[in-house]
DNA sequence: GATGATAATGAAAATCTTTTTCAATTATAG
DNA sequence: CTATAATTGAAAAAGATTTTCATTATCATC
């Protein structure tokens, strides 16, 4: 092994955990693992039943408690949807929006910040000092397209 | 009472209500009542508590299921905040998104569907076909500023 | 490596929110 | 008024999330 191999995304992730005082436990690397290798948010009892199978003995409580640590640190996102809200993705980095397939859930990132021009006629209209934005695109994946058209022979 | 007086809103929902086969009772319009006289989205719970001053035998079963109904037809809609998605407003004509003071939860609405060409790029970015876009700007209302730059004499 | 201090865990219980069930009530058409 | 069907509210059930607490795992120090 050598000595300027890039660590991967995962050590990372521990490494960041580590700098804010908390311990790389086998916990909190099977659910980091789950969420780093999955491209759509995913509910807490997904994840503690996909973690369980490497680490049979896993709480679900421990996922909801490494969740709430993750969001803290801004490594995973709580995503918003018509079907729920409890659900989790990874964060990226800078301000980023969000593009969710309905059919499958994948969820990609996309930039796009020209929302200044909007945000500056809403704050004159309306009074407010705008802080924050929210965008959200929902749509179809290339993927979920594909299969709709051409469904599996019987 | 002139026979040509606009009906109040309350009376329009009804009648939209009526339309569509559901029946105006007291515990539909104490609800209806809050909803249009309230500026901000308000929990289940809260349009109980609310409601309960004019209609003390009304149950909170009764509030999930006319929030359901109104929601139905399009009268009331879910906002999603940081704080909770499970709450309620009266929804506007039009596509429009929302304004909300992360104050006092003052939500206000305003046009500005300029996203077309964010949209497009998106899609041509991702591959994916957009259908729908959720998009909410958070803030702080006039009065709350002036309320924070003007704290009450002790 | 051992060891003591502390963080983290998992099981159970507690809490909260929302939904379902069902008998009683209310509105409507006739 | 009366029959019919929708609506309601109370209680129970179901789910999701949080709290509690004894046990276990990690870390810094020896």
């Amino acid at each position: 092994m050598s000595a300027s191999t890039t660590p991967t995304l995962e050590q990372q992730w521990l490494d960041q955990l580590a700098q804010a005082g908390y311990r790389p436990t086998a916990a909190r690397r099977v659910v980091i693992e789950i969420v780093l290798n999955t491209c759509r948010a995913l509910e807490p009892l997904e994840i503690f039943t996909l973690a369980r199978r490497q680490h049979p003995k896993l709480g679900l409580v421990t996922v909801y408690r490494t969740l709430e640590t993750l969001e803290a640190l801004g490594l995973v996102q709580r995503v918003h949807q018509p079907g729920g809200c409890n659900i989790y993705l990874r964060a990226f980095e800078g301000h980023q929006h969000l593009l969710i397939c309905t059919a499958c859930g994948r969820a990609v990132f996309f930039e796009g910040d020209d929302l200044s021009a909007l945000m500056e006629r809403a704050a004159r209209q309306s009074g407010f000092v705008v802080h924050d934005h929210w965008l959200q695109l929902f749509g179809t994946c290339a993927e979920c397209r594909a299969a709709q058209s051409a469904p599996l022979p019987a």
